[in-house]
DNA sequence: GTCTAACCGAGACGGTACGTCCTGTCTTAGT
DNA sequence: ACTAAGACAGGACGTACCGTCTCGGTTAGAC
């Protein structure tokens, strides 16, 4: 499908093996500093590169935040057949991402900056949006299997941040557990709720 | 109760205003910049305060930042008589809060020191949990009064975050609706599924 | 002469064990760090006293400064009956001066305040000019014996800036040795010269 | 007789111009304050420059003072054919020096810097030697005409030191004239005592 | 085989804020 | 009226980072 174009434009070409030592190191960065503490001049001694070279590539710290949380994967595609099982599997997953990638502790910087910052928001949406989607799927297949009344099909964003808030809730907020005990109650409360509403 | 003892420092007493104005000044560039745009030179100028006056008092940004929110206004006591009285005053009084104060501005900023520096996160958590207490006693006073099965009284909490997340997670995360609409959909999915449960 | 008089003042008398520990504190820490070395507070605090007690004493820095230098014995009086006695002895005793007392640091620091602020020129005048009296008592006394020729009676400061300033011009400019048989030569010259003349 | 070397080091060079901006600016503040006065900011700011620019070519106020020391223009070549034309060309000259450019507030304070700081000495030696040394010169040309006797060769740099300590003993410490009718006293005796001798 | 344009590393640039320090003044309670 | 203690406004310190810019040099397609 790819397909190999020649070059329109003149000059020395970028170094594409540049952008992923770049966002590897930004990535890095921003798990052990957070964005507060997030150097451009680190990340650019880090990937072995010039400072212009980020910035030719990012033009600026929020920009280059962004993609490199672009590089934390998304939650895997999660399909047990059940929503039961789909909702356990999230939960599973999401622990994991955040045990492994410190994706937990760039959210709420980038949260900071969509409040803070206008120009920030719709691009931070869609971000957000993209790795919230896998919630909603396993909402809409349970609407479709049946196993949720179809009068919620017009709430399954609503019920995907239902349960996806009491998780960032207790991670960024109040620090309660997110075991999966607790987990267990919050899916029979919604589900419940939803079924019998 | 309070009772007037010698004072047992000496030496000039610190100046009492500089505090509410420090704050205040702390408060507003809080809610304009954020907390990433705060600038200690900028409260020591809006406070008409020396900047080591301000460093005498707080040690760092973060602690000025917390007691700056400190001066936020709690939820109002809420208690309607029914659970869902409290819940529909509850989202009403937090909208409004808000709206006027930029307390939003401000918390997912938190959020992130307290992801960042364990050292913040005790402190952090403190100052949440003070701010999330009306959700619990709402949810307790619903138990007391039967409105909610005696069983979930030992998840009075997890209740609060369930009902409590969601409205963070939009405002913060997916910047969904959080509308009069969306609230009862929401109450009546949580308080179903308890009352079934 | 002296005499006690009835205190006309009301109030707690001053302690006037302060003064001198002030001075000697101010004095020390003039000696190891110079004048723009001197700090205030150190001196209050080396002299276990409040800074205020300090400014109600002298007025400022240089106030301090210029008396701390008064505790730094003068040129003892040397009459050893010649000349050349006297400008032996006076070089011995300058350069033990400056061996044992640190005036040698504090000198040039307080002529350059002189040429920086006029209003301290001619306390620092003053002060100067006592400490080169003993130069100019024994040109003036040599004259007097006869060992130098009347006609230089005019000239005695002259011949005394003369003397010393090559003394001072090594320490403090040159960095030139002033050693016994340095000055020798020097007497030699300008004792000759004045006998010639 | 330049040579133009390929540039070795790498990076965007140093704005040159920023120097002399950078120079002159310090030499203003210098002869206006005084070394104590000499604020690194103030530099910066007159060059139009930022701070880190100074800091970048000069890692302290002593380099840079003593740097912009070195833009004052050294004792114009003096050689009139004669020894007592020489002094009396050296001292007006010094004294022009004196009047116009305020190396007169710079000198003492160099000296105070000198007595403080050892690890400073020996700069400040170097560049006030050379500053001395066309006094030394022209008692060099003297004796190599047989004006002074050829076994004052090895005391150059002490009758240097006399004629030009008696000049800076008046206008550093004591205060006294420095005028032609004085200096003609001065040259008289020494040149005198060392004819004689 | 040049030419030219965009890239590259390196690092200086103006600007801004940091947190610390010091001066000289002021404000307490206590002597 | 003094004392110790220490807070105050003001302002400089030297460091650090941002995002931009300017070098000499490299790497490609266009001529």
């Amino acid at each position: 499908m790819t397909q190999s174009y020649p070059r329109l434009v003149r000059g020395r070409p970028r170094d594409e093996e540049a952008d992923g030592a770049i966002l590897d190191a930004a990535l890095a960065l921003l798990s052990e500093q957070g964005y507060g503490g997030l150097r451009m001049e680190a990340v650019a001694a880090r990937a072995g590169v010039a400072k212009a070279t980020v910035y030719r590539r990012w033009p600026d710290k929020l920009s280059l935040a962004m993609a490199a949380i672009g590089r934390i994967p998304e939650l895997p595609p999660v399909d047990t057949g059940s929503l039961l099982g789909d909702l356990r599997a999230l939960r599973t997953a999401l622990a994991a991402l955040f045990r492994t990638t410190r994706l937990a502790g760039v959210l709420p910087a980038l949260a900071a900056e969509r409040m803070r910052r206008t120009s920030a928001a719709a691009r931070i949406d869609a971000l957000m949006q993209a790795r919230y989607r896998p919630w909603v799927a396993a909402i809409e297949r349970a609407i479709a299997r049946g196993e949720l009344p179809r009068t919620a099909s017009a709430d399954a964003r609503l019920i995907a941040d239902l349960l996806a808030g009491v998780l960032m809730q207790r991670v960024f907020f109040t620090g309660g557990p997110v075991d999966e005990k607790t987990w267990k109650k919050v899916v029979s409360i919604v589900v419940g709720g939803l079924r019998r509403g």
